[in-house]
DNA sequence: TCTACTTGGTTGATATTGTCATCCAGTTTT
DNA sequence: AAAACTGGATGACAATATCAACCAAGTAGA
């Protein structure tokens, strides 16, 4: 009866080690990359031309601390806007070459610890813990939005 | 090969929901307790008479961090912190009444929400889950901590 | 025992991140 | 064209995190 918060517990410690580890990496860079900074560059890459509603959505954070932290990424040349033909409010974010250059290393320091970690299972098992989470994502999504 | 980040990334998503859903229950108690406090309640709860240094390896938070939120808490009465007839600079941590109340109400919206996400699985499914993220904290533990 | 090292905890200064409310310009609806 | 909605920006703050330096109690070594 009791699983129910172990996972939870469990999902919590591994965000910490996560995040434990990114720090170090980052720091030891020369950029001076913070983690969200990192995150959003992370994502540009895997979606190039998204806009920031779209990582708002994504990452779960305010609207305004996006806004904020995407002004530092395009101040700093990391990433530039597009206009998007269609609809003029929304800008497309992509990345810059510093931007991509800067996004290998940190998404290197990512790679590394999820594959590091993720070592200790078998391809197998690999798979079937990722279809177990993805049912949990899924479900969580479904159940956050409830009002109330 | 993928897989490994695809992990990643279904924790860091689940982790949000949690928050989301945390922070919607905790805004409408009334107590005005932040999701930190919540969470250090809820430790000296499952583990009372722990001490500060126990937090810190628990949460993976800051030192100093975590000495100002027990101080607050401590202010408030929510905690109290009794001394340790073993070692003099320890101090042990325990609810005090209030603190209790509060941590219970803010321990069950956490189980809510943990059993609505778990509940897609089966009693099975949801150990096996367990047991793999177990052995993942377990490696990222050893990992995180590796001087580079 | 005296010194050096470690450990639990605290404090100050500062940076990063998060929250809320409000506002503006472009878009869609009616 | 007015109302309603959407992508985004801003101001004003609150919460959290980080680093470094510091004390007091405990431990170990010579």
């Amino acid at each position: 009866m009791r699983d129910h918060d172990e996972v939870l517990e469990a999902v919590q410690a591994l965000m910490h080690a996560h995040k434990r580890h990114m720090h170090q990496s980052l720091r030891a860079q020369q950029g001076g990359i913070g983690p969200m900074e990192a995150r959003a560059l992370g994502f540009v890459a895997r979606h190039p031309g998204a806009s920031a509603t779209d990582l708002v959505a994504h990452s779960g954070r305010d609207k305004a601390q996006i806004a904020r932290l995407l002004q530092q990424l395009v101040g700093r040349q990391l990433l530039a806007r597009e206009a998007d033909p269609a609809d003029g409010r929304r800008q497309r974010l992509v990345l810059t070459d510093t931007g991509r250059a800067a996004q290998r290393v940190t998404g290197r320091a990512r790679q590394r610890f999820a594959s590091s970690v993720t070592a200790v299972l078998s391809a197998d098992e690999r798979s079937q813990l990722l279809a177990l989470l993805q049912r949990l994502v899924q479900q969580a999504e479904a159940v956050g939005p409830a009002r109330e």
